[in-house]
This record gives structure tokens, sequence and C-alpha cells, in this order.
DNA sequence: AACTTTTTGACTTTTCCTGACCTTTGTAGC
DNA sequence: GCTACAAAGGTCAGGAAAAGTCAAAAAGTT
């Protein structure tokens, strides 16, 4: 017996069509229609829609609130892909965030205001944290910001 | 279903044409137009007009009263200065850093490229942190970039 | 048996919306 | 000038509508 979740993604990936990129769903909906636990739409969200395999997802709280599922186009953000999946593991250090800035702003995919943005962010001085969880978070930041710029080229 | 209040919010913005950066309407007669309760449109203009968006409110009761919106425009230094030393204390909420960012998007201050990066960098997914701390480090990460802001300005 | 993946449910947080009650202002009648 | 009433807007608590978190139970796999 196949789990319900593989039913629920080929779902989800039914409704990104040719020329759909994004969706918008609302997770109790979603949850009502295949008569489970809204939380495991969110686990399905959270282990199937991931950036590695090609996903980002947003959403709102609260009355009118959704989840949004972006497909990300792989061919435009190969590069991308690679740093925010491979590159930018669980740690990025201050030098290595700052190389991988300069190296886009160099091929012309960020401008030098967005590379000096995310250096900005990305800086010792922004993420002033013990040692021990500062180099993960510094990851976090930087690979929603790629991810962000991946979302950008994609309308584009 | 979209919230009533994205409409509100859109419909005043409407009415604050290009040249026009100030306009007063009835609270009674919009929630009569949206039907809806008229504390509602209260609800709007203190979550969407807010000074962190660039707006202020004024109001008079009484026959013939009216609420007035007004759309800031600050000096564009000045107006960074506040954020930096003022407005972003110790800890910032990751709805208090949209605000900013959307403000100074919808001043032209920011690109709508440099904004989505910023808030990207300052959402509650890049900040997963404890929450003891995780909107002091969104305050310090929000201050570096607004600096970077501040930098880039000077030099032009 | 040990391990991994799936599934659930209780609890939390955020956002939206309303209704009951309060305060301020204008005006008509004395 | 008062007083009373009407015509505004303000406040606040609370309910409803969403999504998020997390740990534990259940179901598969090896």
């Amino acid at each position: 017996m196949k789990p319900l979740s593989d039913d629920i993604e080929a779902f989800i990936k039914s409704l990104l069509g040719e020329d759909q990129d994004q969706v918008d769903v609302q997770r109790n909906e979603l949850a009502g229609y295949f008569r489970c636990a809204p939380s495991q739409i969110t686990y399905v969200l959270s282990t199937r829609f991931t950036p590695d395999r090609g996903y980002a997802i947003e959403s709102r709280r609260g009355g009118g609130g959704f989840v949004r599922i972006v497909r990300l186009r792989k061919a435009q953000g190969d590069q991308l892909f690679y740093l925010i999946n491979q590159r930018i593991g669980a740690s990025v250090s201050a030098q290595d965030a700052f190389s991988i800035i300069q190296q886009l702003a160099e091929q012309g995919i960020l401008s030098d205001r967005e590379s000096a943005l995310m250096q900005a962010a990305t800086s010792a001085r922004a993420i002033n944290l013990p040692l021990a969880v500062k180099d993960a978070l510094r990851a976090s930041v930087l690979r929603e910001m790629l991810l962000q710029v991946v979302r950008d080229q994609k309308e584009a």
C-alpha cells in the first residue's frame, strides 16, 4: 500500500501544469480532500517540496491564509541550485558567503547594489551569534536570498 | 478567498493617485460600501497604513467627521537615519521588517528585487531561532542592510 | 529488532472580522 | 449660553479562520 503522502505529492504536482509554475492551496481544504490531518500536508510539503527538489514554499496564516508552492526552473538557475543545495550546506562562513556572492556579481546575476546588500546581511557584524550557531544561521539567510533570486529569474 | 482587508487597502491606495498625497474618507461610508463593520476600516488603517509603511492617519469625530490618510514622503537621508538609529532598536518582528522594507520600496529607495531580497533575508524562514533571540538578530541583519543602502547613496 | 517514514492530534501563533460600548463634535431648541 | 440629541470616529475583547510546531504513535523496511 503506497503511502498517502505520495498521492498528495502527485496531486499537488498535477496542479502545477505546463505553464503554471506556482499554485496556492489551502492546507485545511487539502487535508479535508484527502481525509488526513492538516499537519500531514505540512509534512508532505516539507519533505517533498524542498529546494533540492526544485521547489520553494511561502505561506500566510490567518483568515484568507494559503500555502504557495513555487516550482523553480532548474534550467536558468543551475548554478544557483548547486549553491543552494550543495555548496551552502548546514553552515557557511562569512568568507565563503562573501566569495559566493562576489562570484554571482561578477557573472552579472546580481547587481552591485544587490550583492552589497547580501554581503551586509551575511557579514560577521550582522550575524553576531555564538560560534555554534552563527554559520548555520548565515547559511539559512543566504539560502533564502538565493532562492529569491531564482524565483525572480523565473519571472523574467 | 482573499481577505476583504486587502481589497479595502487597495481601494484606499487607489484614491491616493500620483500627485495626491492625502485623502479624506468617511469610515461609515467606506464600511457601507464594503458591507463590513466600521471597525474593520479602523483595522485596515491600523495594520496597513502605519508609519512603518509610510503613512499617517488623522481623524475627527462628530458631525462632518473624517479620516485622513496621508502618505509621507520624508527626505531620504533623514528617513534611513531614523530607521537605523531609532526605529530598529534591539529587536524587530518579521512583520515590522516587512513593513519597513515595503515602505522603502514604495518610495523608490529600493528596487523590487532589492526589497524582495531583504524580505527573504529577514523572513521568519530565514531567521529560525528561539524566540528570545530571533527578533534581535533580525534587527541586526536589517540594520546592516540599511547601512549599506546609506553607503550606496553617499557614493552616488 | 532496529530503523526510517508516515500519520495523527494537541497546542500555538497569526490574521481577520464583528459587536458592544465609549468619546468627540456639531447643531437645534430653549 | 446651556442642554439634548445626532452623527461621526475610537477601543477593545473575543471569536473565527487559517497555518505552524512538535512529539508520539503507527506503519513500513532492512
